[in-house]
DNA sequence: CTGTTAGCGCATTCAT
DNA sequence: ATGAATGCGCTAACAG
């Protein structure tokens, strides 16, 4: 059990062929008579041979490794897009080395560090600040192709591929207007992430588009402590708001435990939204109607734009917005749909 | 942008030095003179120069790396757990590489020989088979220090880390019958895993030998969905337990979902109780009372039994059970505790 | 203190 | 069709 692993040596000297037999005859790139094929692979199995990809990845300059830098890997917003991620990867023949960030810039940085000293070819990064991050993941973007995901650092010139936050905060607030709210109110994350700040800008927006009422928004971090917190201020502060719109379903599941704490009920005495369609919401009592991010294409268009970016390097940045959906349930419809 | 990576050559070219002293000075392992250290840390810097960790892995003999497959990584519960590992590898130098087996026993000994061919210096696995799994794992164990996670496979003679699902069952039904219930049923996973198996083997060893009622339990799949199928087939049963105990926080939320969409109150008409303490059981309504998993003390012992191993190939293997605790909340508590 | 050299495991070029 | 030789980038002996 502590022998040293089996090499091609040894594969060779045991099947009395050259080295550089064994290495054709078990890749099948070159031509090997098929005798000879067959009793190397004969050999190679009997003596327990695996190859070695750390020689290999040396040989060819790298191994066929795929990065993903994510803020908090037990957030189910990024374990279902690392599943997801990791899905289309695979059908390419990469493996994927997971790197968590906790949300913190050093760290960060280092992660990064590492996924570039270990030759991987392409990295995935949720930058975990719009501004500050900006420094390590710019120097990455230089030695490795890079497509940011999810949230991307301001002006920074790289590839990013994300949900139409815009699009999705003008769902979810068309949707509770059309449920006959008029004040609504945003619980979200600060401006810390690109992604904060996109959608409290698209709600000021079409809060001003539809000319409702400007109510005092609430912004802390994607946390469900930060959800209840934030429908404690808002229940000390006076009357609640018809609907809350929150920034994700983290922190809508919070909003929603605290304000069933407090005797209020959803929807009846306020609508709540959530971002993201994460199985959160469907785990929420009323089930959450949300902003429901399309996982799947998301990792499949990431995907490709790392692969352009292998082929190309220096090609044009591109930014890609991929429509969301609304997914309706009972926290914004007092019948429950049949 | 398209320059490749520069080596140690170049940077001990650019400094007027051997590649052996560019080497030492970057590490810092070996005396070099305070001068030069300096001289070549700053060309090196200009340069932009990283270290190949494929050169240095082969060289070495491995890549500081430690590799975990487990089945389902957007499920909360191995999120958190794959949070706290990456977390200590941390600490002992090590990059944590991530494998889904999808719960698929092909995919699985696909990933784990991947593993190996990486020349990963450990493996942690969450058997996605009590049985099936076992030609894979016991080959990897056979190359590389394994430890099994959360689930194992049977008469597999490997180390184990896990929590004491016996315990933790015994503190739920305990609960649940201080609590006035008398009916109690199990809806659980079925016996593909080792979780499954002793979840339920607990649970009827509990009810016999505090003389309840038998009742015919529920068994399918860790999923949001299984529980909502088990609750609605509960309803159609006849009247509804007492309690019911769920296999996990998964199952739990879907049982409550299905019951309260059936007009039925939690805990008033049935008590639940879930398994895991993911932030599943939070965000549910009533929040549930669940057996917590010590993650963090399941990632240590998981790290420390893997770097044992490592030390010593031939040591006898070992079993560890951790201690679950209850967490009490409202899913089985009338009167909110305040 | 520093330079020279060898070789980790592999794929490949060049002979044969 | 196969073998011999080379070098990927790095570190650790071994000299000096």
């Amino acid at each position: 059990m502590k022998k040293a692993s089996v090499t091609l040596h040894e594969v060779a000297a045991a099947a009395g062929v050259s080295i550089a037999t064994v290495s054709r005859a078990l890749n099948g790139k070159d031509r090997v008579s098929e005798r000879t094929a067959e009793h190397v692979a004969q050999v190679a199995e009997q003596l327990g041979y695996r190859v070695n990809l750390i020689g290999r990845g040396l040989r060819a300059g790298t191994g066929a490794t795929i990065g993903v830098v994510v803020p908090v890997i037990s957030n189910p917003f990024y374990g279902e897009l690392i599943h997801r991620l990791e899905d289309h990867l695979q059908r390419g023949g990469f493996d994927l080395v997971i790197a968590d960030s906790h949300g913190d810039v050093d760290r960060e940085r280092d992660r990064l560090r590492m996924l570039v000293e270990r030759r991987v070819e392409g990295v995935f990064v949720v930058p975990s600040d719009a501004e500050l991050s900006f420094d390590a993941v710019a120097d990455t973007a230089r030695r490795v192709p890079l497509v940011q995901l999810d949230r991307h650092v301001i002006d920074l010139p790289a590839d990013f591929v994300g949900v139409d936050n815009g699009r999705g905060i003008e769902l979810a607030v068309d949707h509770v207007l059309s449920r006959g709210a008029r004040r609504v109110v945003l619980v979200s994350g600060n401006d810390v992430t690109s992604v904060g700040r996109e959608r409290r800008a698209a709600f000021e927006a079409t809060v001003r588009g539809r000319s409702l009422p400007q109510e005092e928004n609430v912004f802390g971090e994607y946390l469900l402590e930060f959800g209840e917190e934030a429908a404690r201020m808002l229940l000390e502060r006076g009357p609640l708001p018809d609907a809350i719109v929150a920034g994700d379903d983290l922190v809508a599941a919070g909003v929603i435990a605290a304000l069933k704490r407090a005797g209020k009920r959803v929807p009846v005495d306020v609508q709540v939204t959530g971002f993201d369609g994460t199985m959160l919401a469907d785990v929420c009592e009323p089930r959450l109607t949300t902003v429901v991010q399309p996982f799947d294409d998301l990792a499949r268009e990431a995907t490709e734009a790392l692969v352009r970016r292998m082929d190309e390097p220096d090609a044009p940045y591109v930014l890609s917005r991929l429509a969301p959906t609304l997914r309706v349930a009972e926290s914004t419809t007092p019948a429950p749909p049949r």
